[in-house]
Parts: structure tokens; sequence; C-alpha cells
RNA sequence: GGGCGGUUAGCUCAGUGGUAGAGCAUCGGUUUUACAAGCCGGGGGUCGCAGGUUCAAUCCCUGCACCGCCCA
């Protein structure tokens, strides 16, 4: 690629292009290889794994502020000398593929089960390879510096060897086993899921009372549900043993209604006497918590709804077959008929959602694979406890030991066929289950026939392994040993328990190592209105139609200023829009320094700095430690608020103001100082806006292969220098104040006009006398005089800067009522704040308590209010006078 | 029910025990040779409410209200 984008070799085009820019040095990155990190490399080194983005998804707003700001902090540390790994990947997403895949075979009246196992799978990797490049080169878009050579995917031939090689493992030290458990079930993926794989969502729905008739007798006991449908399968009626309104029921029996089957009446102290009527029926095969009733007290488990939300035979004939929700209709009617529904009201509740498909999940009863998880948890959470993994900000570790000491174990099988097949083989004939890394050809049994487990493992079980199955594991490699454990781990907080937590224990397991060092939680991308983004919302803003419009760089810098670590950000295009103005500042103001260096190689000759080249380099130098210490604390939102306003309201509206005095009487210093700060500029601007900084970083004499591998800078101590720092703002305060009584009274800015300036103290006044010529010039001045006091009758428009009483001399009379308008509204504000102070400083206890040190300073303060206070009152007077 | 976070300018948000800030918006002026995506200037806040600690509270403590999120 080769665009022309200059007019001249050394000029640029009069504004900011980012999509030619863009294209050349993304390709110019990669092809330079300059994010592939090096094993053999003598410098210290920052690796970080991206968190596997799903192979066939497309990049939203979310994935663009989780990789933009780790971009930052790698591309910070490579021009800091870091040896910097980023390895990017993918993974298989089952749930998701599965999804597109069977939505897309049903338009053509197919099912998996119809084509098989094997050409669904044909079909998945066609749709993996075809999709895989769409998320790639989005994060490349974005400008994300990863090391591309090191791309994983979560089904590749050596991560699948890392996954089974950990099941196995696990399974060898009985810390994975199978089990005839109640685990929740997603009708419409047809998969079991894992618990924090079910969103909890408040539904408005109703509570059913319903009479169960006590065996033998005329008595009958109320039980309410949310449920009616699983009262085919109730096995019990529970009720609390202290209650005494049920006391008399204890050993008695009641009938179900509509099956007329006799169940006991038990008693637990887990029932809430304050729900319904305080007496429960019991579902073991349906409900979480009548599950471990029913195991406690020995009840059968019934199933009358099956693995896609169906009826069984096991609920009746009348029932068989019907769809849950269908099913219950048809209870409650059977139920009104027979005179047994005593009331119904309604009733809000939280009920289990599907996190992919939003359908309400179902409890199912069925053989699962589980990971024993509690030993993994205990060292996950004393890696935390103790330090040696930090979250940032810290108060997610809060939310990290709650969900770990309430840890359950963790089922990871799955009814679906992309993924990683599990290890685990059936004998037909004893039944033996054999789990290996290669297939046994016979039972080592008995010698029967062998068939492998239908099902494949949760996709979180391998993205668990990420950040060392990425790199050989469980082969000892190069890689493995230059980059793990990986320094940083950034991403949104809604993944910690999927992400997070899981990879600390399986590294911990696996490695004996933690896989990184810190955890920085970024926050949610909301809008405006601080909803979050959604499609059926219809509020997404769409990083790449944001890409097009304003330029990455832009939003770049939008996602960084916004990201204040952990809080959600309110995310608006007008914001961007600022941003991309930004991009075209620095662009404008690169441009004046280019048209404006005269030489190859200016040198800066110390005795020849004015005033604004040493403030400005005093100013660069603070900034730089500024821009430091905020980067290291991952406030970006700090560290981009810095930046921009050093660049705009330090160096553009006030540096170069003033370096244009400079150039105009022919300095090669300020021309030198000039270059010099754009080169720190660019430097320290390039983590945020890779790519403008690139362009015009290589248009800098003496520019090196990239700007991206070039030294970060550093705070030169020398140039710090508090005494300019106050000198320049003493010339500024002239020139602002001479500003504002032009604004106030309407002077038109071509009018150049006369400035009479009362001398303070001598080196004060020495001060700004050095900055004539450029005062001159910034005030819109014909000249600028000095004189003991302000002389009377010249229809003078004084004012107050600093130190300075200052005088301008109007071209024609001023409106004398805009000019005591002006001042009398300075002084109001001026008394106001006076008189507080003196409240203050009239406050014994202040004076006695307070440091001596604010007492001082708020001496001083009031001392300078009232003079000023004084002054304007004289010349609110004169003005009244003349 | 348990936990976490928020409440500061019209909007989105920073912030500190001692002078309340930014961006955007707004108002006035302005084709000054880097930039009208610009430049110059102005206006705008009882820092959610009520107590307490302190010489001093927007900041620390307690309670309350409202909003949001997570878990059950």
């Amino acid at each position: 690629m080769d665009v022309e984008i200059m007019n001249t070799k050394d000029e640029l085009a009069k504004a900011y292009d980012p999509k030619p820019v863009e294209e050349k040095w993304g390709q110019f990155w990669l092809d330079e290889g300059l994010f592939v990190g090096d094993p053999k490399s003598s410098k210290p080194k920052f690796s970080m794994v991206l968190p596997p983005a799903n192979v066939t998804g497309i990049l939203h707003m979310g994935h663009a502020l989780c990789f933009t700001l780790p971009d930052i902090i790698t591309r910070w540390k490579r021009m800091q000398g870091y040896n910097c790994m980023w390895l990017p990947g993918t993974d298989h997403a089952s749930i998701a593929v599965h999804n597109v895949i069977e939505r897309r075979l049903a338009e053509k009246g197919l099912t998996r089960e119809k084509i098989g196992r094997e050409e669904f799978l044909r079909i998945a990797w066609d749709w993996k390879d075809k999709y895989a490049g769409v998320i790639t080169g989005q994060l490349k878009k974005l400008g994300a510096s990863l090391d591309w050579s090191r791309e994983r995917f979560t089904m590749d031939e050596g991560f699948s060897r890392a996954v089974i090689h950990v099941f196995v493992s696990l399974y060898n030290e009985g810390l994975i086993y199978r089990d005839y458990f109640l685990v929740n079930r997603c009708p419409h993926c047809r998969t079991v899921l894992s618990d924090i794989e079910i969103e909890h969502k408040d539904v408005r729905g109703k509570l059913w009372y319903v009479r169960y008739p006590v065996e033998g007798s005329d008595e009958s006991v109320t039980v309410a549900t949310t449920r009616p449908e699983t009262m085919l399968g109730d096995t019990a009626v529970a009720v609390h043993p202290d209650d005494e309104r049920y006391r008399h029921l204890h050993g008695k029996r009641v009938l179900l209604p509509i099956q007329n089957r006799a169940i006991p009446v038990i008693t637990d102290e887990r029932v809430e006497r304050d729900f319904g009527t305080g007496a429960v029926k019991v579902t073991p095969a349906h409900d979480p918590v009548d599950f471990e009733l029913g195991k406690k007290h020995g009840l059968a488990q019934i199933i009358v709804i099956d693995g896609s939300g169906k009826m069984t035979d096991e609920a009746g004939p009348e029932f068989a077959g019907l769809d849950r929700f269908a099913a219950r209709k048809k209870v409650i009617e059977k139920l009104q008929a027979l005179g047994v529904l005593v009331k119904v009201e309604d009733y809000e509740h939280a009920v289990g959602h599907c996190y992919r498909c939003q359908n309400i999940i179902e409890p199912h009863l069925s053989w699962q694979w589980f990971v024993r998880i509690k030993p993994l948890a205990d060292e996950a959470i004393r890696v935390v406890e103790n330090g040696s993994i930090e979250f940032v900000p810290g108060n997610w570790a809060k939310t990290y030991f709650e969900w770990m000491y309430n840890i359950h174990d963790w089922c990871i099988s799955r009814q679906l066929w992309w993924g990683h097949r599990i290890p685990a083989w059936y004998c037909r004939d004893c039944g033996r289950i054999q789990v290996a890394m290669e297939p046994p050809e016979k039972c080592d049994k008995c010698g029967g026939p062998v068939d492998q487990d239908e099902d494949v493992l949760d996709t979180w079980f391998s993205s668990a392994l990420w950040p060392f199955g990425t790199l050989g594991w469980p082969d000892e490699t190069e890689d493995l040993r230059a980059f793990y454990p990986t320094d940083l781990m950034s991403t949104g907080f809604d993944i910690i328990f999927f992400w997070v937590a899981r990879m600390i224990m399986m590294g911990l397991k696996f490695r004996g190592e933690i896989p990184f060092r810190q955890v920085f939680i970024n926050g949610l991308v909301r809008d405006l209105n601080r909803r979050k983004m959604s499609k059926s919302e219809g509020n997404i803003i769409d990083p790449l139609e944001m890409i097009d419009k304003y330029g990455t760089d832009a939003l770049r810098f939008t996602l960084a200023a916004l990201a204040v670590p952990g809080m959600d950000l309110a995310l608006s295009e007008e914001r961007m829009a600022g941003y991309q103005a930004f991009a075209n500042k620095i662009w404008n103001a690169s441009r004046f320094v280019l048209i404006n260096l005269k030489s190859e190689r200016p040198e800066v000759r110390e005795s020849e700095l004015t005033l604004a080249d040493r403030w400005i380099r005093s100013r660069l130098s603070a900034i730089t430690a500024a821009l430091d210490a905020s980067l290291r604390e991952y406030k970006f939102y700090e560290a981009a608020d810095l930046i921009y306003h050093f660049v705009w309201h330090e160096f553009c509206d006030w540096y170069i103001e003033f370096a244009k005095v400079g150039l105009r009487e022919g300095r090669a210093t300020t021309e030198a100082v000039l270059a010099d700060a754009l080169d720190r500029i660019l430097k320290l601007l390039h983590p945020f806006m890779p790519f403008i900084t690139e362009e015009i970083w290589q248009h800098l004499p003496g520019a090196g292969k990239s700007i991206a591998v070039a030294p970060f800078p550093v705070p030169e101590q020398g140039w710090k220098d508090e005494a300019v720092e106050k000198a320049m703002a003493l010339v500024q305060a002239v020139i602002v104040e001479t500003r504002t009584i032009r604004a106030g009274n309407k002077i038109a800015p071509k009018d150049k006009l006369r400035l009479i300036v009362k001398s303070a103290a001598p080196e004060e006044t020495a001060a700004l006398e050095a900055q004539s010529a450029s005062v001159s010039t910034l005030a819109g001045l014909a000249s600028l005089e000095f004189a003991a006091g302000l002389p009377d009758g010249e229809g003078l428009l004084k004012g107050v800067a600093g130190p300075f009483e200052i005088g301008l001399v109007p071209g024609k009379p001023a409106d004398i009522g805009q000019e005591r308008d002006r001042l009398q509204r300075e002084l109001a504000k001026i008394a106001a704040e006076a008189e507080k102070i003196e409240r203050k400083l009239g406050n014994a206890d202040f004076v006695a308590k307070a440091p001596a040190a604010v007492v001082t300073e708020t001496r001083a303060r009031l001392e300078e209010l009232q003079a000023r206070r004084e002054k304007l009152g004289q010349n609110l007077a004169a003005l009244a006078g003349a």
C-alpha cells in the first residue's frame, strides 16, 4: 500500500484523513513484525493473553473497550523497552455456533440428528473457517498490537490435546466425576448448562393454591406452587416440623389430585413457614430444593418433563407429549374442574433464563460430568487473599471471593457436538467407564466393545486453560518459560466467574503458578441513558461504524477518556466527534511545526531559550511524569485528559502562539524546541492514538523505523522550572486580562491598541517587559508601555492582572455603561470571595488550630483579593466620575 | 433477603479535609498567514436529604431517599 497523503515531501494535507493512514500503518506494523514477542529476548517481558473472542462473533463496543485499554498499556510498555507479547485468539463457542448452524439446518427442514455428527462437524468447521477472520480482522482495524504469529483457537490440535490432558488428569485425581444430578437444561439449546450460565430474572407469575385431600379423612392440606405442572411428579408434601398447623398430619399421606397417587407428608426444617400456606409440594426431579429434600428423605424422583420441555409418559396419558407451558394450562383447568384449585395470587419471583437464548431453563435430572471444585477454589482464593493476584480496582476481589466461597461443583458436559468430545468410553457389556487420552479399543476389564461419551465439554472448560494452553502446554516450550505467568488480564466484570476465576484455578493446578499478576476490570459500555447496549433496544453504537465516521484514533481516545476504573461508561457519538476534532488539532499543530522546520536537525542552545521555550519544556516534563503515574494505576481517563489538555490548551493555545513570535525573530532554538516538543507529544500520545501519531512522526526529521518501538519519553528533571512557570503565568494573566477588557468593550480584534502597565515589583516588571513582543502579538497591541502610575483622563479601560494594574487605551471613547457592568460583575465576585475568607480568618479557632501554612496562605490570598477589590473599586469610581 | 456501586454545571463525568473542575451544550465576538473540526471572551453548581466528627466537610462517620448492578 502506497498512499500519497502529503502535498509535498514535508507538508501535511490541510485536514486529517484517517482511512489511508490507518490502512498504511496497520499493515506496516504487521509486515515489520513489530508486535511479535521474542522468547529469547534479554529485555524485561510484558505478556498478556487476549480473552478469546467468540470465533464467529463480530466486534461490538464492549470488545472495543476491552481491547483498546490493554493495547494502550502494551504499546506503552513496548515503547518503554519491554519485550511485549500479547497473544490473540478465538474460542469455539459451542452453543453460539450450534444455534447458528441448527437454525440454518432448520431452514432446510433438517436437524443435526438427521445429518449426523460427522456431517455436522464438517459444516461447523466450514463455518468457522469462513467467519474466523471477521473478528480478527476487526481487531487489526482497532490497532490492537497483538502478536498474530501466536494466534490460537481453542480447537487447535495442540490446544485440544491440552484440554483432554486436563480432563484425564483431573479424573484420575478424583476431581472430575460423573453423577446423576439435577442440572439446568435449556430446552431450546438442548443442552445442560452450568449454574453461572443461568440468568435469574424477576418474572410476574402466579401462585396457585391447590388442595390435596388427606388420605382416609375429610381433611385436606393446601399447598402453593408457581409451577402447577410439576405436581404430576410430586412425591411428597413437606411442612416445617414445628408448624403447629400441620402437626396432626405428621406421618399421614395425602392424595395427589389428578393422578390420585398417595404421597407422604414429610417434615423438614428447610420449609419456609411463611411461604404460601406453609405446606409445600415436593417434586425431587424438577426443583433444586426438592431434589435435596428428596435425597434426604429417600423420595422417588419422577421425571414428568423431558430435556426438550415436553411432558413424559410418567405425566400420564392426558399430558404426555405436551409442552411444559401447555401442560401447565391443562393442569390448572383440570384442578379447577376437580374443585381443588383454592385460589390464585399474582406473584413475582426470580426465574432462571438461558444466557444464550433467554428461554426459561428447566431443572433436569440426568447423568452429567462435574468438576469437584472446592479443592481448586481454595487455592484460587488464597492467591488473591495474599496479593499474588491483584484486582484493579481492588473491590472486585470482593465479588470474586463471594462467588468462590459459595462455589458449587461445575457441570462440564454439554449435549452438543461442536467442541471437545469427552474422553470417556463406556463398555457395552459391563458398563465400565474408561477415561483416557487415546481411544481404547475394548473394555480393559471384560474386553467388551466400548462407545465414547456423546457429549462435549463446556467451552469455558477449555478457555480456563487459555493462559498456558496457548503457549504450548503440556509441553515445556520456550514460550511457556518466557511468557508465563502473564502480567495482565483485562476483561469485563461479567466474565470474572467464567474466565478469571477458572483460569486462576487451572493455572495453579497445572502450572503451579498464577496465570496473571493483575486483573483489570473495565466497565460496561452503555448509551447516554445509561442503558446497556443491545440489538433489541436498538441503541447499539457500532465501533466499526464509528471508525468509519471518526477514525480509529478518535474511537480509541474516546474509550480511554471515559474509562474510569470500575465504572460503567456512557458513550455518545458527540464525544467521539470531539476527539475527532482533537485528532485534527494535533494534525494541524504538527503541520505548523513541519512547515516551520527550516533546518534538518535544529539544535537547542540553552542560552537562547525564550521564556516560552523554557515554559513548554517545564510543562512537558511535568506532564510526562503525570501521565506515567496515571497509566501505572490504569487511570486511562486521567491520562487521556492530561495529554488532551496539555496538547490543546498549553502547547497549541499558548506555546505555538509564542513560538510564532520566536520564529519571526529567526530563533533556531525555538524551532528546535517546537520539533522536540512535538516529537515527545506524539510519543506520549501514541499508545492512545497509534495511527495519526505514526503518520506524523514519520515526517519528523530523524524519525526511526516506527514510533511504536521508539523510546517513550521520560521526564527531564532539569526542565522543571517553577520560576519560569510563575513568570509565564504573569505574562498570561496580562494577556488574558487585556483580551477580557477588549471582549467586554466589543473592541474588534483588528484594532491594535496601546496598553499601559503600572510597574509592580522590579523582577515582575522586568519579566513582563522581556515578553513585550509576545504580549503585543497575543493581546493585539500597538504598543506596551510601562509607567509608575496609570494616567487619568485618557478614558483608559482598566483592569488588574496579577500584581499589575493595566490600562487599555481605546481607539474611540468606550461605552461607559458596558465597562461599568463588566467591572461591577467582577467586583461582586471578588467581594463575595473576600468576605468568605474574612469570616474564616475572623474565627479565632481557625487561626489557632489550623496548620500555620494554611493560615499564612489564607492571609496572603485575602490580601491579594483586598488589593484587587480596592483597585477595581477605584476604577469603577473613576468611571462613574468620568 | 445479602453484597456492591452511584447521586457534583443543561448533558456525560472527574475531583480533594483548607480557592468546586473537564468535555459537550449555551451566550457574545471573530474569515489573526497550523486548524471555522478553528480562535478569543463570558455565563452557569446550597456537590441527593438529615444528623455527627472537625478550627474547617462536596470529601470522613451514621441514618434516610432515589437509581443501577450482582448473588439468593
